[in-house]
DNA sequence: CATGAATGAGAATTCATTCAT
DNA sequence: AATGAATGAATTCTCATTCAT
């Protein structure tokens, strides 16, 4: 019992490894196995098709992502609500380096269908941040304009980052990562000079300007 | 004379659009040739092999890009520089909607060697943008930190959007996204009272600012 | 007129050129068309196909051959009679040194139905001299035994000696090669002591010997 | 593990026995493997390419020759040693006669690169037989002259029998084929009257003259 | 006549999946 | 359950030949 687990998570990460290395489509089942030091219909025993052990190391992880954010409570701290979610979803994302290069690296990936479920999972989560800023917009702490623009914005921003780091081999903070984040979410990083631009630019902090 | 060029012409274009709404890997020879209305021997006469469609697609791109970006110059106006360079970028990923959605989007790529190519291409354009933003710093328009890190934020960011642009059928004015960009990095978008750490509850910015 | 007769042979020698380089598999038309300067379409204005240039620089050799052989007649000179047909083999074969390896090399040749050409030519060929021989045995300058094998046997060592020379670069003069070639077939080069072998070797020349 | 060989064994039996009929060109993977009751990919189980297989027919001929014969010792019974190594090479060949087919026949072979590698396989065997000849002559049991082309003629005089005899149905006495070749290596078959020549064929035997 | 772009039948090879042992 | 040999559908690419210009 403990031992068809075993030699399934066994193949699991096998398949891990072999598609962060080679990407799904140069990956062979032939590589999946010998890494996995199984005969190559054993293969078949656990899993229905090359395409299944892809489909569930993807939908583990999004799964753990899922299952780690918090729906932000507008009432409570925001800014720790958002802290912890981008920490949450640093954590599961640097806890599985393999996966995550997988699922954010321009890898292949098995076809059309799988694209569109991986882009379904990045709305819900586009949905779900916008749904939360649209909430700080009006509680007035958050920017006016665009909420689903700043999420696709801030997601892109995460992945991005994460998958640099997931790729080097170079060791980051990830509280580092979490503060830097926040702090440029909250205030940019650009600082011109406040008089040439106060009419194009009318949003501007005072807070800031200090 | 112009006759072979527009034969390869409609060779690239039909790739394109096969690659666009298949990815790589499902797109066969057969579907491309058929696109353009050409015999599958023709596109061995333009094309050594369906790597380098692709590849040329790819190139042109990267190409187009490159050669709108300007470097960014501290002594002038560096706010409309920064402007400019995100317009020129989204132009011309906008203006060929197909090949950005196959250069962006976790659609399949030929191999590791071209994944490796890509990625070099966006270390180009981080590299070029940290150099900018360390620049920056030092004259004070520029927060302090990891410039590296704000340069990987903001090229994902944008990758995001555009991607997100490019997938949707729905039109969406360029200049709006120029200036949502320029104002998020300017001063991001949340806006936490600034005395509100203290109890933790949000209070409203404008009121505030009264 | 002329102008037709001279770019039919500027395909002929261009192929020829070709087919010994290359063999006839991996000659490709291109190749040809590209060694006589002139189009692809140009080269089936002249032939029907592939084949049939091979075809024809094999039958032009194959004429030339038979026609310089002269049928031996028993009751004249017999020994320069074949002299002077072991020297017009030669000569034909080696004034033509790329078609000879074309024909006596392992090289590809179109088909088994060509190869049963080839063979039927070398049958014929041997068919003649071992008829000659049998009348030779007749006459008693011919030591008595298989004919067919002294002609296979004959032929064979002629081919393999062409297929030599024609390959080296080094020239021979042919007069040397049609005198040993004499030789060999009047004496062999073997020399055993008499007495040892004397019974093992009972087929003695009953002709040398009255 | 008996299976494996003898699948693989199968397949190079099939295959020899297509090359043979259709020469390395027309044969395709498809006739070897119906030859051989396999499906198409169970022969790229065995063999890495359509080449390898003809390549491993044709060596394994070649190593079973190699080590057949001897290296001649002057000093020992020479023509016995002769007479075992024409009966060896007759031995090996007409054991395979397909192979031996493919071998001698003008049958298409893979390439120019396959090419040099039969010759250079007879020009190694030329060199070994042109050697012995040299000492043969050094002891006065080989007539005088060039060493190499009476190698070349005899390994041409036997090729060409040899590949008559694989040709031909009609099965022929090896050991008869052994005595005519010895027999024409000592003496040739021509006799022509001594007296007419004896100063144009100076190389005369003076065994005969006794 | 000459050209060379276009054609498409054909062949080798790959690899996910099956299945007898 | 495990194995790994066998399968064959599917795909890329080649090149002799055709034909519109």
């Amino acid at each position: 019992m403990r031992d068809k687990q075993k030699r399934r998570n066994d193949l699991l990460n096998a398949a891990r490894d072999v598609f962060a290395k080679k990407g799904y489509h140069e990956a062979r089942v032939e590589d999946i196995v010998a890494a996995a030091h199984v005969a190559k219909g054993t293969f078949y025993l656990y899993f229905p098709d090359k395409r299944s052990v892809f489909s569930e190391l993807v939908d583990r992880l999004f799964a753990r992502i899922s299952s780690s954010i918090v729906q932000v409570d507008v009432k409570g701290d925001v800014q720790s609500q958002i802290k912890h979610n981008i920490r949450a979803i640093i954590a599961v994302l640097l806890d599985d380096p393999t996966v995550t290069q997988i699922l954010l690296s321009y890898t292949a990936v098995p076809d059309q269908k799988f694209l569109h479920k991986i882009r379904s999972f990045y709305d819900g989560v586009t949905k779900m941040l916008s749904q939360a800023l649209e909430n700080g917009q009006k509680m007035g702490i958050v920017e006016e304009g665009d909420a689903e623009l700043f999420a696709t914005f801030t997601i892109g921003a995460l992945k991005e980052s994460l998958l640099e780091i997931a790729m080097t081999p170079k060791s980051y903070s990830r509280e580092r990562l979490v503060t830097v984040m926040t702090q440029l979410l909250e205030g940019g990083y650009l600082r011109f000079p406040k008089i040439a631009h106060v009419d194009s630019l009318p949003i501007r902090r005072k807070a800031a300007a200090h």
